[in-house]
DNA sequence: CTCAGTTTGTTCCCGCGTTCACAAACTCTT
DNA sequence: AAGAGTTTGTGAACGCGGGAACAAACTGAG
């Protein structure tokens, strides 16, 4: 049953359970029930359960699930047992605060360059790490073989970045900028898109006023 | 057909939509077909058409759409037309970068405060507002009708600084802490969460890397 | 050992979302 | 005006994901 293809749902909801078993470990929890790391997690106790399935069977009927243990298959799962390294183009406002977030580090990925086309940059200390020009790319890729690109430059340069970002060698891009990414197949985008998250808040805020105002002129009616 | 309740994934493609049609329209393209306008959004025409037809029928059979009036349509449906007072809580290098985000007020969104714990920033000018104390946060909620919060402040802090923005009469929260928020019914939460987006790629990539290596023994075998 | 209690792993069902495929509706040429 | 060519809007089929419910597997008490 085990290690065929996890559905993407659980994929991405491994993460959160990680987060939620890291929690339960600093409060020196050992084991928890299915109910209980749901609980922590957001999520239906079930839903939990098959997720878990997908990956093996790591609980023990009738008692639950060893926090320890399972944080590690998990973090095996997803490949956090080896350290990722990660490049940043575009220290803008958005770059400065990833070279400097700590969660970025702390948990598999390790940042190993920053980089822009604006050469006025070039040389700053971010983080610990200096800005480089953005046509050192490709060396950096092979030499420390990275996987992973960070895009955090305006939307107007991301396509072009992405592309060159593809051709040295990198396979999977995380995209702040808010521009759809045309890629090859086997290269996989995610986007972080804040203008959209705030749309779809505003949506449903309005939603929300339009009932209550329906509602209100239905009581007066 | 229209009006009746918009499916929640079509909901969040409207602003990649919309995005599509103000790009299109910088380009002085007055009209488009779904499968222009798909290609453009990175999604399937069909897809396309069925979700505008749940706003209703804004096309024209053998021509295909006008860009300024379904861009008007959209942002109608959105709740663009109106602008939304938003308030960011947690200036540190993430809430930084936020309030300096000119794709923030460009779009229906307008930062009224920026509010910190921290009374060491208090005064300080970011992007033209001062940061303020977090115990105003009630006072300026209801002088700008604030629906929208933005929490940008350590995971530790973020479930209580959720409920007192709930407290203060906020409906929508942009929550950047990577936590899970419980809150009442009738709240919006939608999260951005960075460290997952990196581990679901990290998945992928293993994976890939696993295939590439399978791969290489079977064809050595 | 047996039985009651607990909790996992899995099956089954349902609803949502995606996609295909096509009729309906429009334009343009002749 | 009629027919050829386009393109929208939607009905129908299909697959994936969510959740309830239950059997299997474990613990612990007597
Ligand atoms: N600031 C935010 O909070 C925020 C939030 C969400 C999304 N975004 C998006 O993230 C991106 C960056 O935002 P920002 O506020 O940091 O912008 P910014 O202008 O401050 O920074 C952009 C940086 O990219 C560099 N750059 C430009 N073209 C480049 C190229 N071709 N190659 C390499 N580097 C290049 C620039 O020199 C600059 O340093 C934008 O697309 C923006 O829409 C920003
Ligand atoms: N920096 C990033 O690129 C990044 C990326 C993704 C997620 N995040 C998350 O965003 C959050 C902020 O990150 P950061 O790097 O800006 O951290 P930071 O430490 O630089 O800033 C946090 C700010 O929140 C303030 N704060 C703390 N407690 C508060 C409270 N109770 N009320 C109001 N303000 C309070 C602090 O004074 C500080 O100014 C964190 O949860 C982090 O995990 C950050």
């Amino acid at each position: 049953m085990s290690h065929s293809r996890i559905p993407e749902a659980t994929v991405a909801r491994l993460p959160v359970y990680l987060r939620a078993l890291n929690s339960l470990l600093d409060a020196k929890i050992s084991s928890c029930s299915s109910e209980e790391l749901a609980a922590s997690a957001g999520v239906n106790s079930a839903k939990l359960r098959k997720d878990l399935s997908y990956l093996g069977s790591y609980g023990t009927r009738g008692v639950g699930y060893d926090v320890e243990y399972l944080r590690y298959q998990i973090s095996r799962e997803i490949g956090l047992t080896q350290d990722w390294p990660v490049v940043i183009v575009g220290i803008g406002n958005l770059g400065h605060a990833l070279a400097n977030y700590s969660g970025f580090t702390s948990r598999g990925f390790r940042t190993v360059a920053l980089l822009d086309a604006d050469s006025n940059r070039h040389g700053e200390l971010v983080a610990g790490l200096k800005i480089r020009g953005f046509n050192e790319l490709s060396a950096i890729v092979h030499e420390h073989g990275v996987a992973i690109g960070v895009i955090a430059t305006p939307a107007a340069a991301a396509q072009s970045v992405c592309d060159r970002m593809i051709e040295a060698g990198i396979r999977s891009v995380l995209n702040f900028a808010p521009t759809v990414l045309s890629v090859p197949d086997g290269v996989d985008v995610r986007k972080v898109d804040l203008s959209s998250e705030l749309q779809i808040l505003a949506y449903h805020e309005q939603r929300k006023a339009g009932l209550a105002a329906a509602e209100g002129t239905e009581e007066s009616a």
